[in-house]
DNA sequence: GCTCCAATCTTGTCGTCGACAAGATAAGTT
DNA sequence: AACTTATCTTGTCGACGACAAGATTGGAGC
């Protein structure tokens, strides 16, 4: 079975995935303004028309990447904060290294997930898959300070995700030590990271 | 002289300015990916062609939009920091709202000009007034706790400008407070940014 | 094994886009 | 008044997203 190296099969067959893959790499490369459905098609070896019948449109397919993205968001969160022991201070950090990481990593895709176009794509997968990434921070958040009042509580969710999300954002963006090695720029982040987590604690009654 | 209302007069006479606020309005209507130099042109009543004796490229368009909103924003950093009185945490309060305030009034320009994009515009006069704007707020930042050390300092205003930066991007982009009533988001801005002096005066020293 | 159907992929087309070229018009200079 | 330069026009190019119509293939039911 499986000729693998068949000279182009009219069918191709995992088509779907082809493009994703090769819409993930085409976006990092080119940006979100370089990126085409037609040069995503190229790179998969089909057709200018063929990706229709995959996606209906060209935010379509951007639509699928960006949930994908949230979902790989999701495992580097809690991957890093799994690394980082019991406490729940400290997983919190953990958690705070995961997002930046995957942010680093994926710069382009980064921006596109929390871009006001990737709102209007407004399917349900790409709302799940935040809600996800949400739910697990804030559970973070709250283990860190479980005597709290409720309010509080939403307080600093906000102000913890504002003040990751923020960090990473600036850099990326190369607002912020944009002639940093990467090493003094990881140490920046740890800062801001423990002067975010500190403050969540001493507000929510900590210590 | 100027029969103001003539028939289209060969030579339009302001079409940089007129180009650069249908440019704006167009922005903020239809996003970024909906941006069309000939839209501009459009609306400016001119060819096709005509915004290339004005601008070399669509790009070179944005970055002075974005330049533009870097000035903007300044003014209304400057402006909101002046009506909050003395204290210098008040002040650094202000400055934040003002901020966030712009933020929310053009949030499609803000996103262009923290997007990645116009990081390669690279235009001397955006660089500057990018720089101008980060200055302001570092000055802020310092005048708060001007005990202590620099490097401390350095982590502060980093980490000020990402508290404030990160929760109005969350905000716009719709991940935070969604369903909230304007005056509820107004009420949770005003918590993350007094979280944020709070974690500022701490870490510097004060009180 | 055969037939038929639906899914998949093709080529071809349309209107729009950014960029460029060449020519028309107006404003300013000498 | 003649010349020069800046500004704006029409016309064109290749590339894009979306749609239409036809070719190819895999699989369901017989």
């Amino acid at each position: 079975m499986a000729r693998a190296k068949a000279e182009k099969p009219y069918h191709h067959g995992e088509l779907r995935e082809a493009l994703v893959a090769a819409g993930r790499k085409l976006l990092e490369e080119k940006g979100l303004r370089g990126f085409t459905l037609r040069e995503c098609a190229r790179r998969a070896q089909v057709s200018h028309a063929a990706p229709a019948h995959h996606f209906a449109s060209i935010d379509d397919l951007l639509a699928e990447i960006a949930t994908r993205g949230y979902r790989d968001l999701t495992t580097a969160m809690t991957a890093e904060a799994r690394r980082s022991g019991g406490d729940a201070a400290a997983r919190l950090v953990g958690q705070g290294v995961g997002y930046m990481a995957f942010a680093a990593a994926n710069p382009v895709l980064f921006q596109l997930m929390f871009s006001r176009e990737a709102n209007h794509f407004e399917t349900p997968a790409l709302a799940a898959a935040a809600k996800s990434a949400y739910h697990l921070h804030r559970e973070a958040v709250e283990a860190v300070i479980p005597q709290a009042s409720g309010d509080v509580k939403e307080r600093m969710v906000d102000f913890a995700w504002a003040a990751v999300h923020g960090f990473i954002t600036l850099v990326l963006e190369g607002q912020l030590g944009e002639r940093d090695s990467p090493r003094a720029l990881k140490s920046r982040g740890l800062a801001a990271l423990s002067a975010m987590v500190e403050a969540v604690v001493r507000a929510g009654g900590g210590r």
